[in-house]
RNA sequence: GGGCGAUUAGCUCAGCUGGUUUAGAGCGUCUGUCUUACAAACAGAGGGUCUGCGGUUCGAAUCCGUAAUCGCCCACCA
């Protein structure tokens, strides 16, 4: 009779419904009169796979899109993938080496073409399976960090910044990957505790037969050693004073200098400095002009300068040279140590610190702005203790390192000349403009100029991604950049703080003036059950397809929404979505409900269904007022809570059974057009939370124009609440409640009716609905309880329900004298307030007041509850 | 070594500028029920004194101090 299956079957759904959105072209804005609300996508590296962050992070988004959408906003999602510098290259790097090619036999341009294939073949796929999940992105605006625009937006920032004089080229130490074989940003070096050991090796004094013991983690940088450092104040040291010492096994003599640097007592007080492959080592070597040893090659093997280990690895050499230090009885101890070690953040080499020549942003001016936008609230962080956080990396903010040693990413726009130095400009023409104009030399021709061979730092090309994705950069005056920045909405994960939101912030004022976007909202990490975050090796990540495949997309967005406040991290269980799926169901198995009733237009509606209705209305338009705020305030989990609690408990389990015709009875029109209305309000208020379900149903309920669709339906206008019908019903649902409590405990089945009776003030306004509700065969008032009955209390009033043999008057007593017990120590608890003066004098009027209330109120009812009990005879 | 945040029912969390019944929700648990939308369900029940200690106050989960535990971020002790 129901061509609806009892169960929802999210496959049969969701692809057609996608596929319908994207054929009436409704994901995609242009223009126009209405407000304009932005989002830009984080861009998915082109490398990675689908994972929970993703899940999480773009459902996120796209409840905020599609509820903007509906609020009747135009809203646009732009999408898009990044190109991802160093994990591409090392990507593309490994599989030409399975294919037996090494990178440098083949020629940059030969290798930037599998890099494009890789990037065209793997690129898009995180983007193709967020389609999946329902992200209503405007793919037509699909953009990727290397295209067209995107590219020639970086290189003109580029030029502009150099010009400005905020990117300059210098040697630098710099964090090294030997893997990669690049340079690398401070933020792409990530420390990790490390169980290692403190060598304690022994310094022959120059010319004498006395040693002093330097302590160090890394032995093999003795080889680089250019001198031995103490605090001038450590006494201990002070006949070292102006004298040599011999590097062990390497025999050279260096000198030895004072410096406070030094801890007295860290070690032993004494450190060895090697200026070309410790920071501090290098400040040292700079201020006593030391010379500098780089033992290193580029891949982390001993160069030329490391004599006898020439062509060793790094860490080969720690152990051959332990030995040899050991048989050369130069090692005095070993002691247990753990420290922080540096590891690249895409390939986890341990990094080398390297001095080198790169490209530099300055970025203290770049700071200034950036910094007072958070801080006075222009731009807002949701939640807010992130301001803490990037307050202080924005006032510490150290020089960017943006030159990489790699391929794959925009090549940097400068120009060296034959004669040395360099010209920075757009374009090959435009840099010997520029080379000519330098040196004078009119002859000069392309061949002559040799462009820089490195690439820039694939954030170089991110920060600009709400201005370039509007191509804001080269057209700042177009239309789409003038409506639809600054973007609205950002959300992202707080660990890309600094690599990303800062440095947006940062370019959006220097390149268009303005902030990026109003909202940043940080999500918190998807863990899993026992709070391990999920991660590829550690194999603890649902498959998010499979998820899918299992829950259906609207569950699992659920699912994850539902334990996900801002900046929480969220502990993920399959529970979760199977919660989001369960009430897919329910939604559904309602919809069924109304779908198969007869409707009889001339019957009347009953008093209870009235009731109904006027009641959940009000009762919608409380949770809408509450949706209104908790989604202005971002608190999407807690808003998601409200409509599921409505839907649920107020629609499902009150509503439609008060209003549920008797079996093979058909429904009245009024009420059949009312709940047709809520039904409707209701999936629009879900909408955004579960796209598909919401949009198969709304197509069910009613005829449906060609290419009409929920994603543009409105949210209605907040109803009006009736605040007293709202508390009528509120007692009315605990005189049901006590009803159902006494069948339970009596062992009376729910479809054998009950007459109840009453004793106090009872308003008898709902008693249609108590009567459906409680199936009861009569509600009368009475003077006197009926000992032979199964009472219980709400409010002030006694309700019982007249059982004959049922009653026990013990447990009757029992239970009263529980509530006895309870409300007289609250009672107790009230008058103590309330007699002390200091609190009446004190306390504002109204808590007074209602501190009173709580106290005629308990009377009241302790009256009740002695009477219930007189009425027992006790 | 600095800084930030957290600690509320079995689990995940609300509880904002202290007073709204001797703390709420969802899930889970327990007990009934295959009641003609839904057992992916229905009905009912139990469960915390708010991490410990001290303080401010007429009044504190809510403010202050302190201790413990956990987490995150930053930092050049070899």
């Amino acid at each position: 009779m129901n061509e609806l299956a009892p169960k929802y079957n999210p496959a049969e759904v969701e692809d057609k419904w996608y596929a319908y959105w994207m054929e009436h072209n409704l994901f995609h804005s242009e223009p126009d009169d209405r407000e304009p609300y932005t989002i830009v996508i984080p861009p998915p590296n082109v490398t990675g796979v689908l994972h929970m962050g993703h899940m999480l992070n773009n459902t996120i988004q796209d409840i905020l899109v599609r509820r903007a959408r509906m609020t009747g906003k135009n809203a646009c999602w732009v999408p898009g993938t990044d190109h991802a510098a160093i994990s591409t290259e090392a990507k593309v790097v490994a599989k030409l080496a399975a294919e037996g090619i090494d990178k440098h036999s083949i020629s940059r341009e030969e290798f930037l073409k599998h890099a494009w294939d890789w990037t065209d073949k793997y690129g898009g796929m995180i983007l193709k399976q967020l389609r999946k999940l329902g992200a209503s992105c405007d793919w037509e605006r699909t953009a990727f960090t290397m295209d067209e625009t995107r590219s020639r937006s970086v290189i003109r920032v580029f030029c502009h910044l150099f010009e400005k004089g905020l990117i300059y080229r210098g040697v630098r130490m710099v964090n090294w990957d030997p893997q990669a074989l690049t340079a690398l940003s401070d933020e792409e070096v990530i420390y990790k505790e490390e169980r290692s050991h403190l060598f304690h090796l022994k310094y022959m004094v120059e010319g004498e037969d006395r040693y002093i013991v330097v302590a160090t983690t890394r032995p093999e940088t003795i080889l680089g050693d250019t001198a031995v450092c103490v605090n001038p104040a450590d006494e201990r040291y002070s006949w070292l004073r102006g004298k040599r010492v011999i590097v062990p096994l390497v025999g050279r003599s260096v000198p030895v200098i004072m410096d406070d640097y030094v801890e007295m007592d860290f070690g032993t007080g004494c450190l060895k400095v090697t200026p070309a492959h410790d920071v501090n080592d290098y400040m040292l070597g700079e201020k006593y002009n030391l010379p500098s040893i780089d033992i290193f090659n580029d891949n982390g093997t001993i160069s030329e300068a490391g004599g006898m280990y020439v062509g060793m690895d790094r860490f080969d050499v720690r152990r051959q040279i332990m030995e040899d230090l050991k048989a050369a009885r130069l090692v005095e101890k070993v002691e247990d140590y753990v420290n922080k070690v540096g590891h690249s953040e895409r390939t986890d080499a341990v990094i080398e610190p390297k001095l080198s020549m790169q490209w530099f942003v300055k970025m203290e001016s770049l700071a200034r702005p950036a910094l007072a936008a958070v801080e006075e609230g222009d731009i807002n962080f949701v939640p807010a203790k992130f301001r803490n956080t990037y307050r202080h990396w924005m006032t510490n903010i150290k020089d960017w390192c943006i030159s990489r040693q790699l391929w794959w990413g925009h090549r940097i726009p400068a120009w060296f000349l034959p004669e040395g130095g360099y010209v920075v400009a757009e374009n090959e023409q435009e840099a010997l403009l520029k080379a000519i104009g330098k040196t004078g030399n009119a002859s000069l021709t392309l061949a002559d100029l040799r462009q820089d061979p490195d690439c820039l730092d694939t954030w170089f090309s991110s920060w600009l991604w709400p201005i370039s994705l509007f191509n804001g950069i080269l057209e700042p005056e177009n239309s789409d950049f003038r409506y639809y920045y600054p973007t609205s909405d950002l959300v992202t994960g707080p660990d890309i703080i600094f690599f990303w939101v800062a440095r947006m912030i940062m370019a959006g004022y220097e390149f268009a003036g303005d902030k990026p976007f109003k909202n940043v909202y940080f999500t918190g990490i998807v863990r899993d059950k026992i709070g391990r975050k999920m991660s590829k090796s550690l194999g603890n990540s649902p498959d998010p397809l499979e998820l899918i495949e299992k829950f259906g997309a609207d569950g699992v967005r659920m699912g994850l929404m539902l334990a996900a406040p801002a900046g929480h991290d969220i502990m993920y269980d399959d529970s979760l979505c199977e919660q989001g799926r369960n009430f897919c169901n329910k939604i559904w198995n309602s919809f069924r409900l109304l779908k198969g009733w007869d409707v009889d237009e001339h019957a009347v509606c009953p008093e209870s269904s009235r009731l109904a209705v006027e009641w959940f209305e009000s009762s919608l338009g409380r949770a809408m007022a509450e949706m209104e705020d908790l989604m202005g305030k971002f608190r999407i989990s807690e808003a998601l809570m409200t409509v599921y609690r409505l839907f649920w408990d107020e629609f499902s389990s009150w509503y439609l059974e008060v209003i549920k015709p008797a079996y093979g009875t058909p429904i009245d029109g009024v009420t059949f057009k009312a709940t047709l209305g809520f039904f409707d309000t209701l999936l629009r208020l879900l909408h955004p939370f579960m796209p598909f379900i919401t949009e198969e149903l709304w197509q069910h309920l009613a005829e449906r124009a060609e290419d009409e669709s929920i994603m543009n339906a409105r949210l209605p206008e907040i109803p009006n609440m009736n605040e007293s019908l709202i508390a009528g019903f509120d007692h009315l649902k605990e005189v049901v409640a006590g009803i159902r409590t006494v069948r339970k405990q009596k062992q009376i089945k729910q479809h054998e009716p009950l007459s109840l009776e009453i004793k106090g003030a009872h308003d008898d306004s709902l008693d249609a609905v108590l009567v459906k509700m409680g199936n009861l065969s009569s509600v009368s008032i009475v003077e006197e309880k009926n000992p032979a009955a199964a009472a219980f209390i709400v409010g002030a009033v006694e309700y019982s329900v007249p059982l004959k043999d049922k009653i026990n008057v013990e447990e009757e007593t029992a239970k009263l004298r529980k509530d006895l017990d309870y409300y007289t120590g609250f009672l107790a608890g009230v008058e103590k307030k309330l007699s002390n003066e200091r609190f009446v004098s004190n306390a504002p009027e109204a808590v007074v007041a209602m501190e009173r209330k709580k106290k005629s109120d308990a009377e009241e009812k302790l009256a009740t509850i002695r009477a219930a009990l007189a009425a027992l005879g006790q």
